[in-house]
RNA sequence: GGCUCGGUAGCUCAGUGGUAGAGCAGGGGACUCAUAAGCCCUUGGUCGUAGGUUCGAGUCCUACCCGAGCCA
């Protein structure tokens, strides 16, 4: 666990506010945040995200509630802002494409890669959705309408800027072949590679029909909205403009997508940064989508989940830990209120939070709420000692299940030595060197689990350490909150509270 | 139509050539520090189907079926 690594700098997409936030959103700003907090226990870490304000979707929304964009956007960020924040999702910094900050830098892109000859005048005729702010060939269209989402298509006939993508055709399938890892999961870099083999055609990234966008430098019209919106990962960070924050985090370690905006973040972005001079990102991880009872989450079925409802009957913390605990990431999983309750009920309630409560009970009742003494040694710690090396490895790696399991092993570990050590009879028998030495060993165990699951569960890890009695930082160096078995002090004054995770009816 | 990923115990999944696994749920038991929690034991699978390769296949090959997705 060296200090010397890289910095980190993790990425959510920014969102498109033409509505409510659900929990697909709320879920990948959650494993943002488990990365970046996991990164933070041993270097710099800068977490992204945003939202994404242009677009002729936002324009027509706006028109519809009788407000001027600008205004709209305004309205709506702070519901985001908000629910992120319920979460405990602790980003470093909050982009928004209308700001002056990433605007003028979009422009600065556009005349570089304008005077570099990659951006060139084209003329752009063809069916046009509004909603999907998408292209389409008129082969594609079903029934004369958005193959996407079923609405009208216009036909538009404009001058349009186009960049010269197909010219990175060749550099882009080398970058697959010889990083077979940038994109995962493996199905999404396979589908990639195919649209590569395929062959790529040059990009139209401006619009002249409406003007709810950066304008184009002494032009009219303005730029693509997904190449405004691509651009916030390095906008935000000063690109051109602040080159020692931006050579500290670019390129950057991770950057999370939905699968359905893989094209773009796999395809148009890296070859963007090298028109650009700059390095792709290291990793680009399309994580699958939430399901309810295996369909698709979507307003008209009328199953979409409330972010803010789950919070309040679950804790904003146990939601955290279902959905990094329940799937693997990467792959869609189903979601219901049931699975919710049952890992919380099994997993938080009887195993961790029941732990928690039932060796404090007995450091108080026995040792009159101070931590006894260590024993000489303890063969926990042989068995433990690389957890955290093997926890983090796997959190960084996206795979917060196995990481949660790996965790769960010293939960159960601790809940079984209790059982068969039998405290209660140590006590009757007058056995107070054992007796102190299993407490001790319990609460040192639950000391490294609040460090090891802070990254999941930030604010009930926090009151874990409250009545732990604050042994430390729970958010210092791993290196040093797991230098060896023992960093609890004896004597610690512990302080018992209301349950971790009370049970839910 | 082409391609990708997946189809293993009721549920969620692990298992990438060598005697079928885990957690949860279900059943039984001993205990009491604890949120009737925890602990111990336990029921349960012809590994989508049919062929093939191999001394040996959930694991490799072929075809097909089902689900999800990408491209046309």
């Amino acid at each position: 666990m060296s200090s010397v690594e890289r910095a980190y700098y993790v990425t959510t997409p920014i969102y498109y506010i033409n509505g409510n936030p659900h929990v697909g959103h709320v879920y990948t700003t959650i494993v943002a945040d488990a990365l970046a907090r996991t990164a933070r226990t041993f270097r710099p870490a800068f977490f992204l995200t945003g939202t994404d304000e242009h677009g002729q979707k936002v324009a027509n929304a706006a028109a519809a509630a009788g407000m001027s964009p600008q205004v709209w956007t305004d309205e709506l960020v702070p519901r985001w802002q908000e629910l992120f924040k319920l979460y405990h999702c602790s980003y470093d910094d909050f982009i928004r494409t209308t700001q002056a900050r990433h605007v003028e830098k979009v422009q600065r892109v556009f005349e570089q890669l304008h005077a570099r000859g990659d951006v060139y005048l084209g003329k752009y005729e063809g069916w046009y959705c509004v909603h999907e702010e998408t292209f389409w060939l008129e082969s594609k269209l079903v029934d004369g309408r958005c193959p996407t989402c079923g609405r009208e298509v216009q036909w538009i006939s404009e001058d349009d800027w186009f960049f010269r993508l197909s010219a990175y055709r060749e550099r882009l399938i080398e970058h697959y072949q010889r990083n077979p890892t940038w994109v995962q999961p493996r199905s999404v870099y396979n589908e990639m590679m195919a649209l590569l083999r395929d062959g790529l055609e040059d990009l139209s990234i401006s619009r002249a029909t409406f003007d709810w966008g950066v304008p184009i430098p002494r032009h009219g019209g303005v730029i693509y909205v997904w190449l405004d919106a691509l651009l916030n990962y390095i906008t935000a960070i000063g690109w051109s403009e602040d080159d020692a924050l931006f050579n500290t985090y670019w390129p950057a370690s991770t950057q999370l997508i939905g699968k359905d905006i893989a094209r773009f973040h796999a395809i148009i972005w890296p070859a963007i940064l090298w028109a650009l001079g700059e390095a792709a990102p290291d990793l680009i991880f399309a994580h699958g989508w939430i399901t309810v009872e295996g369909q698709k989450m979507s307003k008209s079925v009328g199953n979409v989940a409330d972010p803010f409802a789950l919070a309040q009957r679950f804790g904003a913390d146990s939601v955290r830990y279902f959905l990094l605990r329940e799937a693997a990431f990467g792959s869609d999983f189903s979601y219901s209120e049931e699975k919710i309750s049952a890992r919380y009920t099994s997993d938080l309630a009887n195993d961790l939070g029941n732990l928690l409560q039932r060796t404090l009970a007995m450091v108080q009742r026995y040792f009159g709420g101070t931590i006894p003494a260590a024993p000489a040694e303890s063969d926990l710690e042989h068995r433990f000692g690389g957890l955290a090396v093997k926890v983090r490895a796997e959190l960084l790696e996206l795979r917060f299940r196995d990481a949660l399991e790996s965790i769960w092993d010293l939960v159960a570990t601790l809940n079984r030595r209790i059982d068969e050590r039998k405290p209660w009879v140590l006590q009757k028998e007058g056995r107070r060197d054992e007796l102190g030495s299993l407490l001790y060993d319990c609460c040192e165990g639950l000391r490294r689990l609040a460090i090891l699951l802070h990254p999941v569960m930030p604010e009930r890890t926090a009151e874990m350490w409250r009545q732990l009695g604050k042994p430390g930082l729970i958010d210092e160096d791993w290196s040093t909150s797991f230098a060896g078995w023992g960093r609890i002090a004896a004597g610690t004054r512990v302080s018992p509270g209301s349950s971790l995770f009370p049970k839910i009816a």
